[in-house]
DNA sequence: GCTGGAA
DNA sequence: TTCCAGCAACGCCAC
DNA sequence: GTGGCG
């Protein structure tokens, strides 16, 4: 039994993919197709990495980047330069039917780019991923998260804030297009290493697992061309079909978990309360920077 | 979920 | 005809 | 160099 939702064709539309809590594909695709407008303001034109479950929580998984054969037109493709200098043609979305079409496809999490298709050199994202150790609780994070907005109001920036749907949070910078990759990378590195020298107990900027615990780490290494970040209103993998849900940061101080919301409470919030206004990394905010690290 | 190659 | 593997990748760092 | 890592 096929199910027509936004113009596509959804095979085995009642088959279950979180056990869980009862989500099937069908209800996923309208999921999708109902968060599309907020979704696609953040995530529309940006090249996708997809973590695509053709058979649910109880299958196997695999990211997709390359679309395939087989892709429907929907899931549109452009050609992108990679690192060793060849192309490879990456997937993008434009509007909802590229959304269910992805969930069509065993789509669960759609995963982003920092800039945007038109610009693809001028990042539009910074993006700064708290990871807490295994143990940490929510309350270290959501204060994590605190500290470091008001570490950006004191340079001069504002960022919003986003529940990851996992244990985590990020903070995020809506940009002007005005500065390159190597900007935003040095950018984030150092942000994330004055945390860390400046509360070496709370934060940690390796990823090496040993140097971790029972700290934060701040992940900066999601700013550079290639890398990506769980998209706004994407639902999560996890058990309990979490969403990636912007907050305000008001709400965040009332939050005790990073999946506090599900599908049916991100379609009624949407993007309340948050404000995205795009902003310049100044020159003297890299000096000021600059000058605070030891190193 | 779909392709392409192997068995 | 059925079976099965592939489906991202990138800098950092410990070894 | 390889491997873990997110
Ligand atoms: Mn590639
Ligand atoms: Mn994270």
């Amino acid at each position: 039994m096929a199910e027509r939702i936004e113009g596509v064709e959804i095979s085995h539309p009642e088959r279950v993919i979180f056990a869980d809590t009862g989500l099937t594909k069908a209800g996923l695709a309208r999921y999708y197709q109902s968060i599309a407008e907020p979704m696609l303001e953040e995530s529309a034109n940006r090249p996708l990495s997809l973590l695509r479950l053709p058979d649910g929580m109880a299958g196997e998984r695999f990211f997709q980047k390359h679309p395939g054969k087989g892709f429907p037109k929907s899931i549109r493709q452009m050609q992108i330069t990679e690192s060793d200098g060849e192309d490879a043609a990456y997937a993008y979305v434009t509007d909802a039917a590229g959304l269910v079409a992805a969930a069509q496809m065993g789509t669960v999490e759609f995963h982003i780019w920092p800039a945007r298709r038109d610009r693809l050199e001028r990042p539009d994202r910074l993006v700064l991923d708290l990871d807490p150790d295994e143990g940490l609780g929510f309350d270290a994070v959501r204060s994590a998260a605190l500290s470091l907005r008001d570490r950006l109001l004191d340079l001069g920036l504002s960022p919003w804030a986003m529940l990851s749907g996992g244990k985590g949070v990020h903070l995020v910078v809506t940009l002007r297009r005005n500065l390159g990759w190597d900007d935003l990378k040095h950018f984030a590195r150092d942000f994330a290493a004055l945390c860390a020298q400046d509360e070496p107990d709370r934060y940690t900027v390796e990823l090496s697992k040993a140097s971790r615990k029972g700290r934060i780490f701040i992940d900066w290494l999601r700013n550079e061309r290639g890398s990506t970040a769980i998209a706004p209103f994407s639902v999560r993998a996890r058990p309990g079909a979490p969403v990636a849900a912007p907050v305000g940061w008001d709400e965040l101080a009332g939050i005790d978990t990073a999946r506090a919301f599900g599908i049916q409470a991100a379609q009624e919030r949407g993007w309340a309360g948050v404000a995205r206004k795009p902003q310049s990394l100044t020159r003297a905010m890299f000096e000021a920077l600059e000058a605070a690290l030891a190193g």
